[in-house]
DNA sequence: AGAAAAATGATTGAGGTCTATCAAAAAATG
DNA sequence: CATTTTTTGATAGACCTCAATCATTTTTCT
């Protein structure tokens, strides 16, 4: 059961209690026979630290720190406000967030910004990372400090955190592939995509997600190259707006990346029958637009979901316990049928730094 | 912020620590004015009773208990797996966990179950429910005794539980429709309609959103009366073939309940082109069949989330704190390509009991 | 053997709460 | 006013761990 103490363990070891505890807690200083017997103890009797009594014992409370890129990005005010909430709700659980701004996709602004995190004695830090080694000295000096890390979103280089949490992004390319087929099935025609930036990983990869399946499964169907967007709505518009008024109409749009609101303008223009489709991240613009029936299908990657991962990881990293059973994060299909009835919650007090 | 302790609010009210104690703990023999001195401190101060240190002191540890329907239901037998999984992980947090078998569907088994639970004194449960009155009696007795209960999956009398955790089958039923709309745009034809049972209200709920959605938005298809089939597979198989050898083949298939096995199976036998094919929970032989193309989508409810949530929900419940923050719970669409990893966990050791 | 270093034992206070007891003070009752 | 009842204060033990001190024993080295 539940019921072995410390005590019970030196107890048991024939030690005593001030031996068992600089065992546990590697205090260093004992000899290796009485390490041995000490965790011959623990294991026979299933002890396992009481980490409520531990944490009163020490007045200890989690720091983490959240790295967002800055902007005025829908999806990742969803995330702020998710994290946010979180905070406050796990606030009595002595938890306190910081939220750290981090200029959107700039490897050195990252860079720098995990480097000063190493001043502060965070506990634990989930970061929407980039893919690129020359973070990986600052995330080393971090973990070097006793720091978890974990990647949100975007992942960071491999080894130089725990764990990652978000959604392969492959599969979410796959997924539009897949839903944009099953609407086009005997029809064919052509798929007009957009991405930001063909340098950005989770772009890329939903890109070949998408033309993997296409290929594969729905030979009838054409994907364009990709037109580039920078993610600016504006772009996203006059692209969109060409496309449409084109003597031979496309039949699909897939926009990889953001923007949305522009493309959305651009549909709600057209008198016509319109293209199918499929957008990613459900914000309150795409929502609107799956509801007005200006498009069909949103892939969302549920940053909800993720950020509570995010804190329920960290804690456990933090306390060094076993790991929370984490089913698969996949991208979510919303149709105007099954959408959540708040994308937003009313904004609450910010947080203590 | 965090900071204030019951001995600062004693003081700062005025009285001695004892007198906050029996304030905050409702121990009575106190005078209202006391007590009003004592509420106006702790509203001041923000104090809030720190938990941990409180179930430590006590020794608390929570009893929770899960009322599951019996039977070889894939979909309960997955709810079982995760309640396993997250009471395996939870029992360092001082939580055990019960699982109770309930006789599927029936109100009188349910009945005497819930009215069982009183002898034991568990803080929280959660009831695979029904809609009958004649559970207000004993549920109303479970509660008064202090014990907090929610419905899960399948909602109990309102009035008599704090909370539900389910998706809504209107909804799912919706979302069914979208999808097989999308899938058949300007094809037409009918859909044939799969029920266990039009007594089972969530059955019934999905089969009238379904119909909804058709008859508002793809008027050129038909749903045909729906097929009872007791949630068998035999009968569902027999049925399926019936209608794939007919001289007009049907253009699509709902199964509004569960019994999938059987309609893979007639459909695996099919060498021609088979409808479009819309079941609802995630299971291996479900899952096989989307890899497999014998079907087009899945609609799941996510039980995984839902235990995890009636965890979170019923702790907070019992510690009479403020409730996580729960965005929506909406039916997930699967296809073959957002597949999560494992349906299934390997099974892990069972609960004490 | 003697000295230095390493390992161990014993113990204590802090951390915030609950539970309980006992004595003292205040209020209500007749 | 005297008695009963209600209310209040003071305090201590328990929960389990952490962090620290100090004294003692054992080991290692010269």
């Amino acid at each position: 059961m539940s019921g072995a103490t410390l005590s019970d363990v030196a107890h048991a070891a024939g030690v005593s209690y001030a031996t068992a505890d600089r065992v546990v807690n590697k205090r260093g200083n004992v000899a290796q026979k009485s390490i041995d017997k000490v965790h011959d103890a623990v294991a026979r009797l299933g002890y396992v630290r009481n980490i409520a009594a531990a944490n009163l014992s020490r007045k200890h409370v989690y720091r983490l720190a959240f790295l967002i890129p800055t902007g005025s990005n829908a999806f990742f005010l969803r995330v702020r406000e998710q994290i946010l909430q979180t905070a406050r709700h796990v606030r009595v659980d002595s938890v306190t967030v910081d939220i750290v701004d981090v200029p959107a996709f700039s490897v050195d602004a990252l860079h720098s910004c995990i480097g000063q995190l190493t001043g502060y004695d965070f506990d634990g830090v989930a970061i929407v990372g980039l893919q690129s080694s020359a973070l990986e000295q600052p995330l080393a000096d971090l973990r070097a400090r006793g720091v978890e890390v974990i990647g949100l979103v975007s992942d960071l280089p491999k080894e130089f955190r725990s764990a990652y949490i978000g959604i392969d992004n492959a599969v979410a390319g796959r997924t539009a592939a897949r839903m944009t087929g099953l609407g086009n099935r005997d029809r064919g025609g052509e798929i007009q995509t957009f991405v930001g930036s063909l340098d950005a990983r989770d772009h890329a990869e939903r890109l070949q997600g998408f033309r993997d399946v296409i290929a594969a499964d729905y030979p009838q169907m054409t994907v364009l190259d990709p037109i580039l967007t920078k993610d600016d709505p504006t772009v996203l518009r006059d692209a969109a707006r060409h496309a449409l008024r084109a003597e031979r109409p496309v039949s699909a749009f897939y926009n990889v990346g953001a923007g949305n609101v522009g493309l959305i303008e651009a549909i709600r223009e057209t008198t016509s029958s319109r293209p199918f489709c499929v957008v990613h991240e459900l914000v309150a613009h795409s929502k609107q637009a799956l509801i007005d029936n200006h498009i069909d299908l949103v892939i969302d990657q549920r940053p909800d979901v993720e950020v509570n991962r995010a804190f329920a990881l960290l804690r456990a990293l933090i306390d060094e316990r076993e790991l929370p059973p984490m089913p698969d994060l996949v991208p979510t299909i919303y149709v105007r049928d099954n959408l959540p009835a708040e994308t937003f919650k009313p904004a609450m007090e910010t947080q203590t730094t």
